[in-house]
DNA sequence: AAAGATCTCAACCGCAACGGC
DNA sequence: TGCCGTTGCGGTTGAGATCTT
């Protein structure tokens, strides 16, 4: 179900000699030039991508050098079918993070965000467009939009990653999400909700207070109201929390131009 | 068997963020 | 503070493989 041929290296791509105008090779890589790159950062380590093509003897520009590394001589890349806990764990992060996909393989060893973006676009996505396609066809006057709230990224990243380094057992059942749901458009307002876990057995208290401390209200030093997100206190105007029936989620109710201006912004 | 259509994924491109000066 | 070089990222492209007719 989940090995759609996605197999890799079964092709070998024919040495292309396009070249920059400074004489760059273009197009695909050779054994050869694996090798002297290889050889390179092992050597010097990665980094310093500008000075990799001269001290590989590479007719390569610096960016083509990393790519191929990063994507394909990285020691680890892990070859082959994505797993079914593997495309589990893509959705439930790009639920959470949305098209950040160097994120997302920061999550998957072995995968690349390269990867990632290709087997998203080739399998999942066409997946859930002819889904919805079908779900809009059976309840057409329905009118729910999700959208994946984008915070500052410095902020999200370190939030994100933290709160996973601290709790990888939220990631391995991946059940948190920061949503908008909104049927109400015309008066611009919506709800965000911040779903921690469809079963509260697995988010321990540790990870419930992170997240707690996530959405914090808290006073500012100007005495106006606001609350934090990726710990950095964002001026805010009236926040309500609501904790629903179930106890897990909590919803919080503002405009939507203040949400896009603050946590877009 | 051949031709055309479709799929896969490596590689490229443009841009934003970052850091040093 | 602004400029410039570098890095890293996401979107897109296109060559080759595979499938369909």
């Amino acid at each position: 179900m989940y090995n759609m041929s996605t197999e890799k290296s079964t092709k070998e791509m024919k040495p292309v000699t396009t070249t920059h105008g400074l004489g760059l090779r273009k197009g695909a890589w050779t054994a050869h030039e694996d090798t002297l790159l290889k050889k390179c950062i092992e050597k010097y380590g990665e980094g310093k991508w500008n000075l990799v093509p001269l001290r590989a003897g590479l007719s390569r520009c610096r960016k083509s050098c990393r790519l191929r590394w990063l994507n394909y001589l990285r020691p680890n890349i892990k070859r082959g079918n994505f797993g079914e806990d593997e495309v589990d764990l893509i959705l439930r992060l790009h639920k959470l993070l949305g098209n950040r996909w160097s994120l997302i393989a920061g999550r998957i060893p072995g995968r690349t965000a390269n990867d990632v973006k290709n087997y998203w676009n080739t399998n999942i996505q066409p997946r859930s467009k002819q889904q919805k396609k079908e779900s809009s066809d059976a309840k057409p006057m329905q009118n729910i939009t999700t959208t994946v709230i984008k915070p500052k990224t410095l902020a999200l990243t370190n939030t994100l990653n933290q709160c996973m380094d601290e709790n990888p057992q939220i990631m391995a059942h991946g059940e948190c999400s920061l949503i908008r749901t909104s049927n109400d458009d015309d008066n611009n307002n919506c709800d965000i909700s911040f779903g921690l876990s469809s079963s509260p057995s697995i988010l321990d208290d540790k990870g419930k207070e992170y997240f707690d401390d996530l959405f914090d209200d808290i006073e500012m030093e100007d005495g106006e109201y606001g609350w934090l997100f990726g710990g950095s206190p964002v001026a805010g105007q009236e926040l309500n929390v609501v904790e629903q029936e179930d106890g897990q989620n909590q919803l919080f109710e503002f405009p939507m131009d203040e949400v896009a201006w603050k946590l877009i912004d």
